[in-house]
Order: structure tokens, then sequence, then C-alpha cells
DNA sequence: AGAATATATTCGCTTTGGCGTATACGAAGG
DNA sequence: CCTTCGTATACGCCAAAGCGAATATATTCT
């Protein structure tokens, strides 16, 4: 009885479909979705990475958090991001297609490469004095 | 040159996909793909199968075309929607898993069936008394 | 306890989306 | 022509989404 009785349904309703599809409908959470992808974050980062306003950021994280794309776990005052696996396989294609889509978007790539630097050298980021380094999964 | 100068390109931007998800973020609209999905179909056979107000099926249809999924030809005083061939292969491996998955949302086999009902038998319905038959693609 | 820090939420505003209703438009038929 | 038919668009309304600014909450540090 590793799965209980709540196994989800492997085929989504069309209507289950609706809130990923307004979920990926944005362009901020995309870009969030893309740095989040591959490692666990901290939301300091995305918002020195995406230099965008902490509101903002969070605002699209509960968003994300609330179609259920990501989750959250909190680990003292920060805020670790993760993506989570979909239960379905339909989810799953299309949010690896897209996220292996968007990879090549150069603004994307350069978002990524923006926070490698910020990672590798956090003290040089005022807002990143003693943020915890990102765990790679 | 069959195709000029205006290849798009087959990596699309990550914005530019958000006009497709806003597409795709709504019920209506993913069941009006699911009925046009296959075939070239007139608008008064989405509105019998549909049951809906022929204002919202043409709203939609208007949506769906801005957004680059379908196109429309006018046949006298009738308008043939059919999918439009997406340029990217991103687009058109979303749209293509998003249209298998639907097919098996039971709601969605039974507009297909009604609308199948509605072809064989026009004549039954009065809002299609002299409707064009659908063209199967 | 109180200050500082990291993040979340609220508020007021503007924009967008969806709906029903009414109306406009284009083509065909009398 | 004038009507009818099929479809599209405009209008008014309401709900939802996105934003900046301000505030609340939770945790840590002193």
């Amino acid at each position: 009885m590793t799965r209980p009785a709540a196994a989800a349904d492997p085929v989504p309703r069309a209507d289950s479909l609706v809130p990923l599809f307004a979920a990926l409908a944005d362009p901020t959470r995309l870009r969030l979705l893309n740095l989040i992808a591959g490692r666990e974050l901290c939301v300091c980062y995305l918002v020195e990475t995406l230099r965008q306003s902490q509101p903002k950021i969070s605002r699209h994280l509960a968003y994300l958090r609330k179609a259920g794309v990501v989750a959250a776990r909190r680990e003292g005052k920060w805020m670790h991001y993760r993506l989570v696996r979909p239960r379905d396989p339909v989810t799953a294609s299309i949010l690896a297609t897209v996220l292996d889509s968007i990879r090549r978007d150069p603004k994307l790539q350069a978002d990524r490469e923006r926070l490698t630097r910020a990672c590798c050298q956090p003290n040089r980021f005022v807002t990143l004095q003693r943020a915890p380094q990102p765990t790679v999964l």
C-alpha cells in the first residue's frame, strides 16, 4: 500500500488542464519555472536574478503553488521552491516540452547565467549576503 | 523559394508561448478544439453540438483565431474553421499532446459523438437545415 | 523583549476575460 | 430592393489577474 486509494487519474480531464495552462500563460512565471527547473531555489535568488520586486515574485510563486506546479519548503527564514513532479503523464509531457523549449530562449539563458553568477558570488549581491545555496536535484 | 524569407523561428521564445497557453486556458475553447481537430467545421455545428449561444461560440473562435490556433474560411454564409498547423515544433508538440489527451475525456468524447449525430442527421436539428457537411482533412 | 531579515499578504487601481443581450455585417433568396 | 440567414462584433456588467505600495507574518539575532 505504498500508493493508497488516492492514486490520481492518469488521464486528466480537459477541465483539469485549464489551471495548468493559466499558470503557464505569463512571462514572469515562465522565467521563474526556467530558473527553478532542476534545482531547489531560495526566493531571494529569484528576486535578484529577475530583478523584479519581491512581492511580485512572491505572488507569482503563490500562483504557481496553487496551480500545483511548484512546492515550497521552509528553512528558517528562507523559502525554497522546487518543481512538483506531475501526477499524470499529460501534464508531465507538456511541462517537459515547455521547459525544454524555453531553455533555448536567449533571454532565459541569460537568466540562468545570471543565476549562476549570483550563486557563485552571493556576497557581491547585497540581498544575498547569507542566502543558502541552491540544491541541485 | 517555396518558403521565402519569412520562415518562422523553429524555436519559439518563451513570450511567444504565452498567447498559446492563454488560448488553451479555457474549457469552452478546449471543447471547440476537440471538435475542430481533424476536420474543417462549420460554426453552426459547433453551436449545435456544444449547446452554447452563438455569440459565445463565435467569440471563443475569434480568440483562437487571434492566437493563431485556428483559421477560418468563408463559403457563402457559412464560416468553416480548421486547425492551423503550427509553424514551430514546440507549439505543434504541445497542441498534439493536448488534443490527444482531451480526446479521452468522457465529456469531450460525448461532444464528438453528438457532433457525429448532428452531421449524419442534420435535418433533425432546426439550426442545421441546410448547413454544409464538415470536410475531413 | 526588541530589532532585523526573508517572505507573504493586503489594498487600491487598472486591465483583461467571459457572459448575455443587442446589434451590425455579409451573402443569398424572394 | 428587402428580407432572411449565418456569423461577427459592440455594449454593459462582473469577476479575475497583474501591478506597486504598504503592511503583516515568521524566524533569527542581540
